[in-house]
DNA sequence: CTCTGGTTTGACTGTGTGGTTAACACGCCC
DNA sequence: GGGCGTGTTAACCACACAGTCAAACCAGAG
């Protein structure tokens, strides 16, 4: 009845586990680094988990688990339109920075998903309604800018998805760019650096009217 | 020294590689699947090319060849800075269209790629002085824009990331973006609708001084 | 000191899978 | 018709890998 450390040795699995399969993808990882990594015997893992699949389910519902409610909180915050752009900017760029593979490593595995993912996924967020009000409730404010002159017709979906995919993009293409458009690491940088101070302003001139 | 079909046999298999490859990922594909999908004996994968890797080789080489250059042609282009940029997401989505899953298959491999790709690529891409000389006439379209007055300062690189994630990231996370923001099949088909007749205007208003 | 129950391990197993091989099919040329 | 070279196949092999199991470990309780 003594626990050495049940709890700890969990975690430590559960965060090799994290950092395999986020450099590797799910399909290409394997159980024998994911217990070097974690400096335990492989048994151990089905120990804790039940199979490799539970183990890349329980990581990916923690990764989800912070990427999504984070930023579903900004657009839930109560404020003006471009500081609530900018609070979503901040967030996913705090959470990106906290773990630079992730949204590469959620897109990936979405991409080639049938529904599995989906599912889970489905689980730790609000419910459909509360992204809908939230969706709904950017979509006045940009509304109000609309007849207000200051902004052209445009849907809140749209506005969040050219949002994501300045936030996303870059750094989950950051080798392909690197290959395609010779940025470097440096470069890289500085356009978040950029993004962080100036994508709000850039995404509402774009739709200024 | 005959040959009945064995060019035709050699494409089957490729292309049933690239279904494959394109919604499996590398690392999930499975030898026999492809050769079920060609209607061919497993053997043969091997007798044509030599091993899984090659073939995967082989399928992202014919991939990224129709991708990467067809981009860089319209960044050649002898047009106006509008139309350049124009001709770019005209060839991105010509591309996409044809081939929608292929950006995320790109971005995907070569996310947890370490140099294996990258090394490959560089062979079917115009050498690195000439990709080079494309971003430095680009740059000389813009910094006249700049000195214009109408236009704010920033790289033609900065331009090309931004064009590129607004193009690819919204395919390549399609279902991320359905599951997030709730966007269906036919609102996608809106966005991307959209980008083809409004992107270029959004992203020159998104710099414009 | 021993019993007990959760924890950890080395050794094992079954199987899915990439790759090989030996035989076969078939057209072509002498 | 009989070699001959290319294309194609079924059967097979080796192995990597997920998953299992019984034994060992270790701490606290009695």
């Amino acid at each position: 009845m003594t626990e050495p450390a049940p709890v700890e040795t969990e975690d430590r699995i559960l965060e090799a586990a994290h950092r395999v399969f986020l450099r590797r993808g799910v399909a290409a990882a394997r159980t024998q680094e994911i217990a070097d990594e974690a400096g335990v015997n492989k048994a151990l893992l089905h120990y804790y988990f039940r199979s490799e699949g539970k183990l890349a389910d329980a990581v990916f519902l923690r990764a989800a688990g912070t990427l999504f409610p984070q930023l579903l909180g900004a657009l839930a915050s109560d404020l003006p339109l471009r500081d609530k752009l900018q609070a979503v900017v901040d967030a996913e760029m705090s959470t990106i920075e906290a773990n630079p593979f992730l949204p590469g490593y959620i897109l990936c595995e979405l991409r080639a998903d049938s529904g599995r993912l989906t599912s889970l996924i489905e689980d730790t967020m609000p419910p459909g309604e509360m992204r809908a009000a939230l969706f709904g409730s950017l979509q006045t404010q940009i509304d109000l800018e609309v007849e207000a002159g200051r902004m052209r017709p445009v849907s809140a979906r749209q506005v969040m998805v050219t949002l994501m995919s300045l936030l996303i993009f870059p750094h989950a293409a950051s080798h392909m760019l690197e290959i395609a458009a010779g940025l470097d690491a440096e470069a890289q940088a500085d356009l978040a650096e950029w993004r962080r101070a100036s994508l709000v302003d850039f995404v509402l001139r774009g739709f200024s009217a």
